[in-house]
DNA sequence: GACACGTATCGACACTCTTCGATAGATTCA
DNA sequence: TGAATCTATCGAAGAGTGTCGATACGTGTC
């Protein structure tokens, strides 16, 4: 499935003689796993894209608000198959909720979902600065 | 170059009547335009990748020290062509810092740059919450 | 200078994502 | 019930992304 690089070592662990331009400084330790990395990976992917986020900073202006998808295709200068598509994609993320009222329906964003991703990405990347 | 949906107009604009399952709540206002969004979108995109996260974390945890190129190929146990491809990534982004020691090249975190996107992800996001 | 080594880049391929047109499903109104 | 409306889904086409093998570039060593 993976291929792996030729040797998984790095200079040191093949016990090359090490010069003063030394290479491969330790870490100061782990915390991102293939597992949390996958997941992030897939958060950030659902909001890296323009329409999506013109559609959740809708949402957040409207304050808790539900918007309708007529409005979001009015807005975006989109054809109306692809706001259902990306608001699909920012549902099954997590991001935002459906809610169905007569023909229409409705989205709001799940309270504090994104700033939940905003939280993984300051964490997982300046905990150096936490410490 | 961009298709318009239809007519871009909500029901709304179109003078319809409104029953009392009225479509499209106004927004609150408006903070994110397009260049804002194509940014967001372009540095979000640039860290929305396991392997580039597994490397900013990496970068986090050696607590503002450069890491070489060996040691991201040995952990993510990607071949070194690949891992220089995301490491590019990652510099064109903005998000870290390309040093060459001699033969060896160097990547470090650029000061604050996951915390601004991280911010930026909060704030155009969550603005509801801060008002 | 010739060689070894670490890294970056190139071209090709496979895969995923986005878009589009068409259409189906669901609901309201006459 | 039948027509109209709003939204979601489907299949195909196009663009973009990540991976791989091969190779070029830059540097240190002999």
């Amino acid at each position: 499935m993976k291929s792996l690089a030729p040797s998984a070592l790095t200079h040191q662990d093949r016990g090359m003689h090490r010069p003063a331009t030394s290479c491969c400084t330790p870490l100061a330790g782990r915390s991102l796993d293939d597992a949390a990395a996958v997941e992030l990976e897939s958060l950030l992917a659902a909001i890296a894209d323009r329409h999506r986020l013109k559609i959740l900073n809708m949402l957040a202006c409207a304050e808790g608000a539900a918007i309708c998808v007529c409005e979001f295709t009015a807005a975006l200068e989109l054809a109306q198959p692809n706001v259902s598509y990306h608001l699909r994609q920012l549902v099954e993320a997590g991001v935002i909720t459906r809610e169905r009222r007569g023909r229409y329906s409705y989205y709001s964003l799940v309270d504090g979902a994104l700033n939940h991703i905003a939280a993984l990405v300051a964490e997982s990347g300046e905990k150096a600065a936490a410490a």
